[in-house]
RNA sequence: GGACGCGUAGCUCAACUGGCAGAGCAUUCGGCUCUUAACCGACAGGUUGUAGGUUCGAUUCCUACCGCGUCCA
C-alpha cells in the first residue's frame, strides 16, 4: 500500500524529466509507410541527401567515424573551451591566439557572401564560430555553404572576440560529422507543441536547454538519494518487475505473458512485498529506486510508468521514519539546490520546516469555514455522526457555492471571487462524493480518509507529515497497540500533493491474512483497486519479519518539487 | 465520461458582419568577408482536421466524427 490508496495519485503530473517517447498513435519515424510527416519533409530529406553527395565530392565522408577533439579529456571540449576562456579579454586572446578543436551541433547559421558565422552546441553549451573564405580555403568554404541547421561539425582554429565581444573560434579547418536530414524547430518560437515535445523528446532536448536541465537535476537528485542511503548502511537492490500477483499498492496492473511458462504475469505496481521478503531473509536495510507501472490514463501530466524509491529498515518503526524522512528531504534539497527553500506553483516552500498532524486533527484544522462548525474527533470516529456531519457540510458548501456564484455574477470584477468560486465548487463536489460513498456500508475509516483527501490534501502546501491512518485503508501497516482501528502509518505532503507513504510494517502473518481477506471483501463491494491475496507473502511473514519500518517516495514528484518544474 | 476552447503553408499565427486564403520564420535561388530572431531581392509552398448540411457563395454558420488543450469527474 506504499503510495497510495487512490492509484492515480502519486505518479501524477509532469513526468517530463524522463524519456517517454512512443505512446502516440500518430505517425512515427520509420514506422510502416509513414516515414515522413509531410511532403515538405520528404522533399527536404531528398534535398539533403543530394547535399551529402556534394559534401562527399569535397573529400569529406558523409558519416565519418570520429572527430579527434581531445577525446581523452573527461570534459567535453566545447563546454571546456567556454569555461576556460569565457573571461579572457580581446587583447589576451589576440596575444595568445589559443588553438582549439571543438565539435557540436549547428544551432544557428548566418552566411554573408564570402564569410559567415555559426553557433555550435555541445552538452548544453554554445560557442560561435567564424568561417572566412580566405581562412578555410575554397573547399572548406564550399563545405560551409552546404551546411544546414542541425548538422554536426568539428572545427579547429583559434579563439578571438568579435566586435560585439562574443567569444568565437576563427576557423581554420572544418570537418563534416553528420547531417540533419529533417528540419529543426522554428528558431524563435522553438518546439512549442507540447505533444510533440513529449513524443520527440530528442528534439526537445537539443532545442530547449531547460528540458536538458531537468535531466541533469534529476540525476543529481538520484545521486543524492543513493548517497544518503549508502551512508546509512542501506543496500541497493532490484526486485521483480514481473510478478504473478501485483501487490503492495492499490492500482490496476498491466498484464503480460510468459511464453515458456504459458502464464500471465503482471508488471509491478509496487516493489513493497518483495522488499519485505528480503528483510525476512536478513537484509535488514534495503532500498530500491525503480519503475512502477499502473494501468491508467495517459497524458502529459499522467504517466503509466513512474519512478519510486522504497526503503525498509529493520528494528525501526514509523516514528523513526518520520525523523529520517525529514532529514532525507532536507539533505537532498541542500545537496541539489544548496537550500531547502524551493519555488513551486507560485508557492515558496521550505523543505526544512515540517509540521506533524494526525489525519483527524488535519481535517479539523483545514475544515472549510463555509462547511459549518469544525467537527470533533469523536464526530469523525463513528459512522452515524460522520454521516450527519457530511450531510450538513454538503448542504452548507452547496449553498455557499451558489451564493458565491450569484455574487460573482453581480460583481463587475470577478478576478478574486472566481478563484474562491472554483474552490467552493470543487470542495462541495468532493465532499458530496464522500457523503454518497459513506451512506452505504462503507467502513468509517474509509470515509474519513476520503474526506481528508477532499478537504485537506490540496491545501497541504508546506511540508507536512500526516499520521494515524485508518486500518481499513492500510492493509499492510501495523496497528497502534492502543487503538486497533488505526495504524502506525504516515504520509508526507508538500506542494498540495502526496510525496511519500510510510508505516510500521505489519509482521503478524495471521493478522496479515485477515487484512487480505478484508480487502477481498472491499473488492467484492466494487473496489477493483483493493489488494489481492498474496499467500506466499503471508508465508514469508510466517518465517518471521523483524519489526520494520518502510517507506515509499515518488521520485518524479520530488524532482518536480526540487526543480520547480 | 462531462463542460468549454482550439484545429488555416514544415513552424508560429492573421483573415471585419458569409464575398479572390495572408504574414514572419524555415526551405529553394541570387547578393553581401564581424553576424547573432543577421540583412536585401526573388521563387515556391494550401483538399482551411474529416464527412455532411444551410447558402448564389463557407476558413467563417449548423450537425456528426477525429485530434489537441484547459477545467471537472
Amino acid at each position: 500500500m506504499r503510495l497510495s490508496c487512490s492509484g492515480a495519485k502519486l505518479h501524477g503530473l509532469g513526468c517530463n524529466e524522463r524519456y517517454t517517447g512512443g505512446y502516440s498513435k500518430s505517425c512515427i519515424w520509420l514506422r510502416g509507410k509513414d516515414v515522413f510527416e509531410s511532403e515538405f519533409e520528404k522533399n527536404l530529406f531528398e534535398l539533403r541527401q543530394e547535399k551529402l553527395k556534394e559534401i562527399e565530392k569535397l573529400g569529406q565522408a558523409a558519416y565519418p567515424n570520429r572527430f579527434p577533439a581531445r577525446q581523452d579529456e573527461t570534459a567535453a571540449p566545447l563546454p571546456k573551451v567556454r569555461a576556460e576562456w569565457d573571461k579572457a579579454t580581446s587583447e589576451e586572446l589576440e596575444a595568445q591566439k589559443p588553438q582549439v578543436a571543438v565539435a557540436g551541433r549547428i544551432m544557428a547559421i548566418r552566411a554573408q557572401g564570402k564569410a559567415g558565422f555559426a553557433t555550435l552546441q555541445q552538452e548544453g553549451a554554445r560557442l560561435q564560430i567564424y568561417v572566412r573564405l580566405d581562412a578555410v580555403g575554397e573547399q572548406g568554404f564550399s563545405l560551409y555553404k552546404l551546411l544546414d541547421l542541425g548538422d554536426h561539425i568539428g572545427v579547429t582554429g583559434y579563439l578571438f572576440r568579435t566586435r560585439t565581444g562574443e567569444l568565437t573560434v576563427h576557423v581554420e579547418t572544418l570537418t563534416f560529422l553528420a547531417k540533419a536530414m529533417l528540419a529543426m524547430p522554428e528558431k524563435y518560437h522553438g518546439l512549442a507543441d507540447v505533444e510533440l515535445r513529449y513524443r520527440q523528446r530528442y528534439v526537445d532536448l537539443f532545442a530547449n536547454l531547460d528540458s536538458r536541465q531537468v535531466f541533469v537535476q534529476r540525476a543529481k537528485i538520484l545521486r543524492a538519494l543513493r548517497r544518503f542511503f549508502d551512508d546509512r548502511g542501506f543496500l541497493e537492490v532490484e526486485t521483480p518487475m514481473m510478478q504473478p500477483i501485483a501487490g503492495g499498492a492499490a492500482a490496476r496492473p498491466f498484464v503480460t505473458h510468459h511464453n515458456a511458462l504459458d502464464m500471465n504475469l503482471f508488471l509491478r505496481i509496487a516493489p513493497e512485498l518483495y522488499l519485505k521478503r528480503l528483510v525476512v531473509g536478513g537484509l535488514d536495510r534495503v532500498y530500491e529506486i525503480n519503475r512502477n507501472f499502473r494501468n491508467e490514463g495517459v497524458s502529459t501530466q499522467h504517466n503509466p510508468e513512474f519512478t519510486m524509491l522504497e526503503f525498509y529498515q529493520a528494528y525501526a518503526n514509523f516514528h523513526d521514519l518520520m525523523d529520517l524522512t525529514e532529514e532525507l528531504i532536507r539533505s537532498v534539497a541542500l545537496d541539489v539546490n544548496g537550500t531547502t527553500v524551493t519555488e513551486f506553483n507560485g508557492h515558496t516552500i521550505d523543505l526544512g520546516k515540517w509540521q506533524r498532524l494526525t489525519m483527524r486533527e488535519a481535517i479539523i484544522q483545514f475544515w472549510p469555514r463555509e462547511a459549518g462548525h469544525k467537527p470533533t474527533v469523536a464526530a469523525l470516529s463513528a459512522t452515524d455522526s460522520l454521516q450527519k456531519l457530511l450531510q450538513v457540510a454538503v448542504d452548507r458548501l452547496e449553498q455557499a457555492a451558489a451564493d458565491a456564484g450569484t455574487k460573482a455574477l453581480a460583481e463587475a470584477n470577478p478576478g478574486e471571487s472566481a478563484e474562491g468560486l472554483a474552490r467552493l465548487g470543487t470542495l462541495s463536489r468532493a465532499v458530496k462524493a464522500v457523503f454518497d460513498d459513506s451512506v452505504a456500508d462503507a467502513p468509517v475509516g474509509k470515509s474519513v480518509y476520503h474526506l481528508f483527501e477532499a478537504v485537506v490534501e490540496p491545501f497541504l502546501i508546506q511540508p507536512t507529515i500526516i499520521y494515524d491512518y485508518p486500518t481499513v485503508v492500510s492493509p499492510l501497516s501495523k496497528q497502534r497497540p492502543d487503538d486497533p482501528d488505526h495504524v502506525e502509518r504516515f504520509e508526507i505532503f508538500a506542494g498540495g500533493f502526496e510525496l511519500g507513504n510510510a508505516f510500521s510494517e505489519l509482521n503478524d502473518p495471521v493478522e496479515q491474512h485477515k487484512r487480505f481477506s478484508q480487502q477481498l471483501t472491499e473488492r467484492q463491494r466494487g473496489d477493483d483497486e483493493a489488494h489481492a491475496m498474496d499467500e506466499d507473502y503471508v508465508r514469508a511473514l510466517a518465517y518471521g519479519l523483524p519489526p520494520t519500518g518502510g517507506e515509499g517516495i515518488g521520485i518524479d514528484r520530488l524532482v518536480m518539487l526540487l526543480t520547480g518544474s
